[in-house]
DNA sequence: GTATATTAAGATAAAATACTCTTTAATATG
DNA sequence: CATATTAAAGAGTATTTTATCTTAATATAC
């Protein structure tokens, strides 16, 4: 799995908070009904956005969080990053050490163009794109044998 | 992270064994040694290969273990499923419930070609062609904008 | 058969991840 | 000010993953 499941909460909430036409802040408690995720859970998932500058948070009565920036200007990695950390994947599916351009080891080539094609869609799939089921426009993806 | 320590200890050992010329058992220590990889965490995980028989293994002096079968027929994808199992790749990258082809969730087409090209990868490349080095000559993979 | 080499199996421990519960702090409303 | 609503913070539990240690089983050599 590359995503670790409060990752996913993490993204699933973010992109139904982009999905929401309102700008008002939205309940944790009403995101948690939404997805099916424990309330408390999903609480501690977002105060981790909340603290990477994702999200915004406000307390007491008509408070909530919502998106800190337009949905089409945070990305799917924005996302990841701030909750599984940079280093989701690693230098190569061996993880050997040292592995790298001087010193490829036997996946190192395969793995790298793997790389590569994940580390775009995330850097380039905006949470605006998610909400709105476009993700597909900006990719085209080919492998030939 | 793709792949479990566990299963990435497993493929290195495996690559290590593929590169071995005699076709003598070679004992675990001299495989965790060479690996740098705690001995007895080594021996359970080499002990799920032997299980699902990808391995041979023999006890008692000269034993040890050895590839059950020629490294070019052993995939790379032999060794993950026997050891993270089959489902390592999740139907989509936000693990909605009933997500796929007839409900695409709104990265379900991205993931879907993502996860083609690592599946096939790891379908395609052997264990002779890791120990070899030469995993790079089976695959081509590109990605336009 | 005794000693030695080796994997297999089981029991336990440590660390990371996933999840829950309780209390506190901030804000709004009357 | 009192009450209600909400996120934040903290403490605790459960499960999974990773790792270690000990004992058993199997084979060899003498």
């Amino acid at each position: 799995m590359l995503l670790s499941n409060t990752c996913i909460y993490g993204l699933r909430a973010s992109v139904l908070l982009a999905s929401k036409l309102s700008d008002d802040f939205v309940t944790i408690r009403e995101l948690s009904d939404e997805l099916n995720i424990s309330f408390h859970f999903l609480t501690k998932v977002l105060q981790m956005l909340t603290k990477s500058g994702i999200l915004k948070s406000y307390k007491g009565p008509n408070g909530g969080v919502k998106l800190a920036r337009p949905a089409s200007q945070i990305t799917f990695m924005d996302i990841v990053e701030s909750i599984d950390g940079k280093q989701i994947i690693k230098e190569c599916a061996l993880g050997l050490p040292g592995c790298g351009e001087l010193k490829p080891c036997p996946l190192h080539d395969q793995w790298s163009a793997l790389k590569e094609n994940i580390l775009n869609m995330m850097n380039h799939i905006s949470l605006e794109q998610l909400a709105s089921n476009r993700a597909s426009d900006q990719f085209n993806i080919s492998m030939h044998y």
